[in-house]
RNA sequence: GCCAGAGUGGCGGAAUUGGCAGACGCGCUGGAUUCAAAAUCCAGUUGCCUUAACGGCAGUGAGGGUUCGAGUCCCUCCUCUGGUACCA
């Protein structure tokens, strides 16, 4: 075996890891665990993308490196693959929804094996597998059986929710009632976001820009009876434990502003007959602030019950349940007018037509607590239903939407807050620029002259001693609508009584445990037909109506969305088998948080705010022992299509500079002053050349042409396969390169010669340690047993410390830079002792594992190195005898003085102060400063 | 608009967190080897000025500041990427 053939050596370790069940984790962890989890894919049809090795080699690297260091690793490996994309994937190629995952799964094991990655393959799972959905579904019934206790902050089971008297007193069927409206999962009738296309409702979180997050399809408004889970309840604990995880800070900053906690205060304002207003004061004042506000008062939610003195004038959502009693009689045409074309605006128009404020007035007014002063009422869609009250008081000099409505309207504008110094502050005071921020109170009564945060507490004491207000705390966040009208999803396992003429009596009952898994009917057409009616609906009557105890019943037919298998997977790796309890306990306890977890940013908010929703349920519940599944969390950055240029051509083929080029409405690309049509052509790298800041085309240097990397996507044709690369250069080059292009979290543009560059270096590791030109695999006669020189000790002493370091770091390209620059040295050296040769390739296992395990052998070694004992170093031969220092005067670099490395101040100043190249720039000069800082720098002040 | 993150040679990227800017790789140039090529090995490679050799000046998106010393810290601004968008 003369050459480096990575296409012999590949399969024949990946078959001996398998064969020797090499990365088999033990059931219970020895004294120090690790969990490295991968988020795992959902096996599309097009296989396996260079963006999923990324993360799984990085996680990788650190299975192998902390084996090696004993600790026991536990690293699975599984598939998404209930949901929307696995379904429309077999819609697109025809062909049963299990039949078409199943042969994705087997694409993506066989490409993720052929990588070489140390999973512990024993524990594959799919959540498409009936014994795992089994416990999905527990796991939904367990959400069914809690309810949030506000007081405790926790979920508690709905056995313990205690029911109110009067509501006992009415009955059973009142208490299972009340009970329904705890329940963490529940049936609500709610506006949802329909999507026809897609034949299913989405989540708020899988709606962007009004249109749905897969496929891009348009989503409308649409009143069904659909499950929910309640996650704002646990809002709060949400947004507050992130404080207990290391998770990048733009990952929190994405969930933290998902779940949107705002905090202000809630107020009342009088809208029944003025003439009652002392008595209402003093009933309020007598009794305070009510928990459910009466229908003579119009509640509104703000941040800034600081500015109520500048309120002057209130808004209601369309939707606002007062909007028909607030309407005058003189208004009511205007008004019905409004709130019809409101209704009719899906969430893209509404936020398409968001630049001009529309509204209406109702010709009602409110009190305003603060002053008594009336305050007309409006009704405008820029105020939302499902935020806040539904109601505001508007501030237009302090609030910038307000502000624009009130100019479009003619509505005055009272400056109550003045900015410490503005530039604009004559017309800050003149109601003519909005100021949104903070200052000092004015036109407040008696609290002018307080500064904004001062104001906002003695406000909210004073309201709530008047019985007008509160503190209260919002969210954006909404409760998770968890149904779909698909078929290829858990279905839940929750039953809908019958009444003897076939009718729903309305009374649930979940299916028994013991009853688990629901498994999904055989269904000759399971396509969505784009009615809200599910797919299930035309299941065989055997399962859509189970008879138990000589009752009928009607099985529910919406299935879960996609992310219900995700939200728990990492559990049911650490007890794949188990079929009493969806993990158990002692190992759950052994196992848990996730050490580290790697995956794209992608799912930052939807996949990683619900499992740790689950996971605080079953926290709450008692059947995990952690309050967070993730400690750590590491988002790997994006790996693009090789950098393209692109420049500019008009209609009749002249050249038009990138600067010129700009989009119209439409998006298409224009000439920026004539505004002509043009296309962007492909241009190859030596038809340009850098000039200043940017590319230019060296056929005409002023055609400046646009340089970047792009997104991979196979309408733009610059995908990379994964396969063809191992063909090319083999897996370890791939994992190689794919760590070299720069650090894990940054996004990276791919490159051919990339990779070639490291499948070269691996050419000269195998040639450093074998024999090239030798018909058989055996050492390079260069490499002897032989003690290494200190020099060359040194070299691999501070190559381990680095390695090492990097390694704990995740600083995989620099350690693979401190590899290379230890092959250099070593190359060049006549004699390789044998034990720095196994060091490094014990260094390099971890990144390159079949191509180290090979050299392993060839040095002689029979076991695997998977288990070898990581390398360590010698602090004092990590330093060199003697060093360089730089030495400086006035901070610029005069000359370098080579000293003992121990070198005392006194004498490293010394010999600074003596160097030949030095002295013309100390002559004549007075030293006023002498720094020096030992082992590092010398610098001379001078005058 | 708002919130994150980033701007360093022809390219990807280093820089122990305030101490020699450009490690390592790609590319390019030259040389060795070869009949020739591939492969391999060696040397060079920020720009400008200058030298026989040395050396000097400038330089990390722009401008300002702090410091003996700034890619790194502070202020103002520009550009790019990602996220988000009437959430009161």
């Amino acid at each position: 075996m003369p050459r480096y053939n990575p296409a012999q050596i590949e399969p024949k370790w990946q078959a001996y890891w398998e064969e020797n069940q090499t990365f088999r984790a033990p059931d219970l962890p020895g004294d120090e665990k690790l969990y490295v989890l991968d988020m795992f894919p959902y096996p599309s049809g097009d296989g396996l993308h260079v963006g999923h090795p990324e993360g799984y080699t990085a996680t990788d690297i650190v299975c192998r490196f902390e084996r090696m260091r004993g600790k026991s690793v536990l690293h699975p490996m599984g598939f998404d693959a209930f949901g929307l994309p696995a379904e429309e994937h077999a819609i697109k190629t025809n062909t049963p929804p299990r039949e078409s995952t199943e042969r994705n799964v087997a694409t993506f094991r066989r490409q993720l094996k052929m990588l070489g990655f140390s999973y512990d393959w024993s524990r594959e799972l799919s959540t498409t597998d009936v014994d795992y959905f089994r416990w999905t579904q527990w796991i939904f019934l367990l959400l069914f059986d809690t309810w949030y206790d506000t007081q405790q902050r926790r979920g508690r089971p709905i056995s313990e929710l205690p029911i109110p008297a009067e509501v006992q007193d009415e009955g059973e069927e009142a208490v299972r009632h009340y009970q329904n409206d705890f329940r963490l999962a529940f049936q609500s009738d709610a506006l949802v976001n329909w999507c026809s296309k897609l034949g299913t409702v989405l989540a708020n979180e899988e709606v962007i820009d009004g249109k749905s997050e897969r496929g891009g399809y348009p989503v409308t408004r649409l009143p069904l009876r659909q499950w929910m889970l309640r996650i704002t309840e646990y809002a709060d604990r949400l947004e507050q434990d992130l404080e207990l995880v290391n998770w990048s800070d733009s990952i929190k900053a994405m969930q933290r502003e998902w779940i949107g906690r705002s905090t202000g205060a809630e107020v009342d304002f009088l809208i029944g007959d003025p003439a009652g207003e002392a008595a209402w004061r003093e009933a309020r004042a007598a009794a305070g602030f009510p928990r459910k506000p009466g229908d003579d008062v119009l509640r509104i939610y703000t941040t800034r019950p600081d500015t109520l003195y500048g309120a002057t004038y209130m808004v209601i959502a369309p939707e606002h349940p007062f909007v028909e009693r607030l309407t005058t009689a003189a208004q009511q045409s205007s008004v019905t007018e409004y709130c019809q074309q409101a209704a009719a605006k899906s969430d893209l128009d509404r936020t398409d037509l968001g630049k001009e404020k529309t509204g209406v007035f109702t010709g009602s007014f409110a009190i305003n607590p603060v002053n008594g002063q009336p305050v007309p009422i409006w009704i405008a869609d820029y105020v939302l239903i499902s935020y806040g009250t539904g109601a505001i008081m508007a501030v237009p000099a302090h609030d910038t939407r307000d502000f624009e409505f009130a100019q479009q309207f003619e509505i005055p504008i009272i400056c109550v807050v003045e900015p410490a110094e503005h530039e604009q502050l004559d017309a800050i005071r003149r109601g003519e620029v909005c100021l949104a921020g903070s200052g000092t109170a004015v036109n407040s009564g008696q609290y002018d002259g307080m500064t904004t945060g001062e104001f906002k507490t003695r406000i909210a004491a004073d309201l709530r001693a008047q019985g007008l207000g509160q503190e209260a705390v919002n969210y954006k966040l909404r409760d998770w609508l968890f149904s779909r009208q698909r078929f290829w999803g858990e279905p839940f396992p929750i039953l809908h009584e019958l009444d003897d003429a076939g009718q729903p009596t309305g009374h649930l009952k979940p299916v028994d445990a013991c009853d688990l898994p629901v498994d999904l009917p055989y269904l000759e057409d399971y396509k969505p037909h784009g009615r809200p009616e599910p797919p299930l609906g035309k299941a065989p009557d055997e399962w859509l109506y189970p008879v138990i105890d000589g009752k009928k019943y009607r099985r529910e037919t919406n299935t879960m969305p996609q992310w219900a298998g995700s939200c728990w997977y990492y559990l049911r790796f650490i007890d794949p088998k188990n079929d009493q309890a969806f993990v158990d306990p002692e190992k759950e306890k052994a196992w848990m948080p996730v050490d580290l977890y790697v995956g794209g940013a992608e799912h930052a908010v939807l996949h990683l705010l619900y499992a740790r929703f689950w996971h605080k349920v079953l926290f709450d519940r008692g059947y995990v022992s952690t309050p967070e599944p993730f400690a750590r969390l590491i988002n790997q950055g994006m790996i693009l299509g090789e950098i393209e240029f692109t420049g500019f051509v008009a209609e009749d083929g002249s050249a038009v500079s990138v600067t010129n080029v700009t989009r119209d409405a439409e998006g298409r690309q224009v000439h920026k002053k004539t505004g002509a049509e043009l296309t962007g052509i492909k241009l190859a790298a030596d038809q340009v050349e850098k000039k200043g800041d940017s590319f230019v085309r060296k056929d005409d240097a002023s055609i400046r042409v646009n340089s970047r990397a792009h997104k991979m996507s196979k309408s733009r044709g610059n995908v990379v396969n994964p396969d063809q690369i191992v063909t090319d250069y083999g897996a370890d080059s791939l994992r190689l390169y794919e760590m070299f292009m720069g650090p894990l979290e940054a996004p990276k543009p791919w490159s051919m010669a990339g990779v070639n560059g490291v499948r070269n270096f691996l050419d000269r590791v195998w040639r450093m340690i074998v024999d090239a030109n030798s018909e058989t695999a055996i050492l390079n006669p260069a490499v002897k047993d032989v003690d290494p020189t200190e020099e060359q000790s040194r070299v691999l002493h501070k190559t381990i410390k680095a390695v090492t370091h990097d390694f704990e770091t995740i600083g995989f390209n620099t350690a693979i830079s401190r590899m290379m620059e230890f092959v250099n040295y070593f190359t060049r050296e006549a004699t390789r002792p044998r034990s720095a040769m196994e060091q490094l390739v014990l260094l390099l296992a971890p990144m390159a594992p079949h191509i180290c395990e090979e050299l392993w052998k060839i040095l002689g070694h029979d076991q695997t190195l998977a288990y070898a004992a990581w390398p360590t170093f010698d602090e004092a031969l990590t330093q060199d005898a003697t060093i360089e220092v730089p030495v400086q005067v006035l901070g610029k670099l005069r000359g370098k003085v080579t000293v003992a490395a121990d070198i005392s101040r006194d004498d490293l100043l010394a010999a600074a102060k003596s160097l030949e190249n030095i002295q013309p720039w100390l002559d004549g000069k007075q030293i006023v400063k002498e720094i020096v800082v030992p082992g590092r720098l010398v610098n001379f002040v001078v005058r």
